[in-house]
DNA sequence: CATGAATGAGTGTTCATTCAT
DNA sequence: AATGAATGAACACTCATTCAT
């Protein structure tokens, strides 16, 4: 149930997934505890729904990057995908935190945060295959670092509550990542 | 006592924080309840202790890193700074991940790690500004992102227990960054 | 409603009285929570009402007993009254399991089962008595011990789904049970 | 500890298996809830600790049976066997009790109770056989029989509080059980 | 008559922490 | 300094029962 599963990003949130007490959310949630497990198997499972949720959209997202090239166009295509990917943090952060918090003791939690996050990564990586690139540096290494990257930025940026203006620091982190990849040859084209 | 930090340390590696029982530190250290609660506080100053040795590394290492400027000496620095860092993920990974895990909970014990890993961030950052380094990117954020990518990468690195051939991975990580922040300039140089 | 006795019967010989869920009751009857405590005031309620449909029918056969005594006809008499007994066993066996087994909690259920039990004993032992029977034992710890012997033989036949050779084993028993109260007295005289 | 095994007799003695709390047992105990999974790993558990005590002495009791021949020392041995068969049920009738109740619902203690108990039958009727007992009856049904009669009877006399006078009852019923299986034959031939 | 979502008191169990020895 | 038996507050979860529709 909606009410539940509110009440659950907004304790998760406030609390982290351990410190919360199945009482607290269902209090949030003006419930009681009969009605909690009618709906979720458990504490664990309640985390679980919302977290598939945001693997859902992680999918989604991975589905729908286009190929990532060394110029302009690539380096706009990264900066859109890096958006929506931010985007997602900023509405599931406290999940993902909650998240992984219990990766610890859950190995089936812990493995569909690595699935779905993995997906992303080597969609990421063969979109900019695809747009032939060249990249100096050891593909698996690259990928993985910028995914690692984004992950942890994001997470950071979101569990300290900021809401940065997107324009720049989007802009900045975009430039980075794909200077990283391709040496800055968009820039030394343009300049050209 | 050494003995009771050891078995923690392998414990929270096993277990995690939170499924980690007093009981299991004080058996695999082969004390009793009463010898635990006589060195430390409660479980979470165990983790603490823990914590602090990993922190001092980082400050240490903070305070050895030399100018960091765009051109093969700079990333010569970058690749031994990167790393001395992972090292110390070698070797406190499984705390740096209990740690995290009991951040949720513990605020001073994450204001710790937050502490300590923005010192290193603002650091190099000041590292690279003195080398006058001319990033065409917002400075906050590429550090930010620079850290968050090294953080997680070197979390995922550990927490699978991978090996990696240290040159061919560093070297790639430390490309990237390098590329990231300075836009290919050095290689650019070389090739010139 | 049938329904509901019916799923009653059925649940409580899958479970047990404990472990047997309402919830099962209902789902196995096809109806809602709703018409359950339409029709019974309590889980307990149901198996009463079973239990009670039991009852009846030993109360029935204790007033179908006819004079019992040490002759080849007491022994006949003994043997159909065996094997009305031991029918009602097949019949309500898990009923009567599930019974047993509220007896500890539920005084009120406990009674029902003492008092058509008692019934039936005394009911025997005047059967004996009208027939002249002077068995060389107590004649309270005789009859006792009959009705203690069918009442767990039975059960134990019953919980095993055991389907016995009705004419061998209830010649057996009968003869047991006869022998025992009148020494052996009828044979001799046939043999005689 | 004795404490709890002692508080868990009387409260299972009191409200049965499934009414007894945890918290009954541990009050009656003067212990506290974290004493009693120190030594038990759950409620259940101590009724198998308690039902061990018991299985263990039938066992024992099985083992000093001597034969029971159709003679007078015959009738002696078989009245002596169930003088302690019924003193086990007079000290552990409680448990045997609760053990009743749990058995719908856990398997482990069940079997308990039927191997414990089929090890007695079995060791009894082989006494009757070594004798060579020409029973002329089934002997599988016969002592089917007499076993439930002992267990059943003990049963109802323990869980009344009855505390009958031995001599008098003990004598009938083993004169009883005696003759089903003999026939009388030990009283004729005193009689001859 | 029938429903089934909602309830919440009640229960077994855990585990960090203490303290008498 | 060292022990480990004892503690009890705290928690997740269950299920018989109700009542608005």
């Amino acid at each position: 149930m909606g009410k539940l599963l509110d009440a659950g990003m907004r304790v998760f949130a406030d609390r982290g997934y351990h410190a919360a007490r199945v009482d607290d959310i269902v209090r949030a949630a003006r419930t009681s505890h009969g009605t909690f497990y009618l709906y979720f198997a458990s504490k664990e499972d309640l985390l679980r729904a919302l977290a598939v949720e945001c693997a859902q959209e992680w999918t989604e997202l991975a589905g729908a990057v286009g190929p990532v090239g060394r110029d302009e166009s690539g380096f706009e295509e990264l900066r859109r995908f890096l958006g929506a990917f931010l985007d997602t943090y900023r509405r599931y952060g406290p999940i993902i935190r909650a998240w992984r918090e219990a990766q610890g003791e859950d190995r089936e939690i812990g493995r569909l945060g690595v699935r779905s996050f993995t997906a992303i990564a080597s969609t990421l990586a063969s979109r900019m295959d695809d747009a032939g690139a060249p990249h100096a540096v050891d593909s698996t290494t690259s990928v993985a670092a910028l995914m690692a990257m984004l992950e942890r930025f994001n997470y950071v940026l979101v569990s300290r509550r900021l809401d940065p203006d997107d324009d720049v620091m989007l802009d900045s982190l975009a430039r980075v990542v794909h200077r990283g990849f391709f040496g800055g040859a968009a820039e030394a084209t343009i300049a050209g």
